[in-house]
DNA sequence: CGGCGGAGTTTTGCATACAAAACTGGATTC
DNA sequence: GAATCCAGTTTTGTATGCAAAACTCCGCCG
């Protein structure tokens, strides 16, 4: 099949479509900021045509938003939204936490039982973007034990529209212990294949990072629409 | 705002996204065909850029895979891909019943109570497209009960692959009973307002629609990937 | 007779050109 | 002084042009 060599041959679109999607999630580009086309074009040095192939794409996924004739913006999610959208991904988590809990295998366990005591050092000495990096592996894991490709892309996507969120929001020392406890507990399912019990976790945890965002927003930590009412 | 304004004024490349969707959908380009740029350009009647800005949307969403350097083609769901999108799509329409019982109005439980008569009258004479299309209004309203756009979206983006399938299924006559009696058991749990219920009740019913269809995948009834191996 | 190669054609991918819509800023009017 | 209107500019949306990759098909060679 060609699948091997696509990786090897650039496809320009597809690369701005990665080096976008980075620059909106990581907060390079703001939320609610104007996608400027000219600029872009300089920015990442290509012409217009796949920049907007681009954007459409990124509209797709929900990352961008288009206004006719006025170009796009990158999407900027107000309270509400952001609710509905931890909703769906504590359902999508959920599912993916029952299923591995039935699928998983004992290496895949055990790697994930590893990264959790590695969370648990940075979370010791108070690591945040540590502490980031292998929470968002040790979900990654838990999806890919799933063994649902399409669970897992749609996880993916729209979990992106809250990475840009995640990044900046700060704990508390209660939620964040809470959260490492619920992770611990986490790990004792998978080892015990409990499936019903690993839905139940995964969607309490959701719904506490929910109400941690929630208030951060709320507390002016995180960016809202301007003039938006929470 | 320009929202009431952006409906009456027709985007190309947007109006060509939703053409194309349904020309996939509803099956007029076969699953697996080449999407051939200059004679779409001719069917739609635009030129090649937002053909392509369409593609791409379409692509993000699923509906169809870009090949690198050769252009895209209707996507072409192997058997277990159609499996794994039955379970997420399982999984999206349990939490929208569960959230449907707890959220939804009295007006919308008798809405979706007559319209479940009337899928039984369109049962009763055998009128499979009637049925579908009853089914699919039904399905959409359980989904707005539940007030979250964002699974909204994130169901039909998903459903969307599985329509081209479903499009052509017959039902054989026991499985179609089950259905129905399934349904009759959805419209009691929503007037229940019993949202475990309605959760397990649409888990089973999709899981059954996924094995009515890999059977049929099976048997031939619906096209496959050529050379793919179930 | 089957496989291979290569010139010609087609098709894709990207860049650019052009028209229309939106924005800007300043003069004008009430 | 504030709102309005209009010309100039910018920006978006679409069409087209051009180069490179892929495909086709026929002749050639083994």
């Amino acid at each position: 099949m060609t699948d091997l060599l696509s990786i090897a041959r650039p496809v320009l679109h597809r690369e701005v479509v990665q080096r976008l999607r980075l620059l909106i999630v990581e907060g390079d580009i703001a939320a609610g900021a104007k996608l400027n086309e000219r600029q872009l074009c300089e920015r990442l040095a290509v012409s217009r045509t796949p920049l907007r192939e681009a954007i459409k794409t990124l509209a797709a996924e929900g990352l961008v938003a288009l206004l006719p004739n006025r170009g796009a913006v990158a999407a900027q999610l107000s309270a509400a939204e952001v609710a509905q959208t931890f909703e769906v991904i504590a359902g999508l988590e959920g599912q993916s936490g029952e299923l591995a809990a039935q699928r998983i295998d004992a290496a895949e366990v055990a790697e994930i039982r590893a990264l959790n005591f590695e969370m648990r050092a940075a979370h010791t000495r108070r690591d945040l973007p540590t502490y980031y990096r292998i929470n968002a592996q040790i979900h990654n894991l838990i999806n890919a034990a799933a063994r649902n490709p399409v669970l897992t892309q749609t996880y993916l996507t729209v979990n992106a529209r809250l990475q840009a969120l995640r990044f900046r929001s700060n704990f508390d020392a209660a939620k964040w212990q809470r959260a490492v406890d619920e992770h611990d507990r986490m790990v004792e399912a998978l080892a015990a294949r409990d499936a019903t019990g690993m839905r139940d976790l995964l969607v309490r945890h959701l719904e506490h990072k929910r109400d941690a965002v929630l208030e951060l927003m709320r507390a002016g930590s995180v960016e809202l629409p301007r003039g938006s009412r929470v």
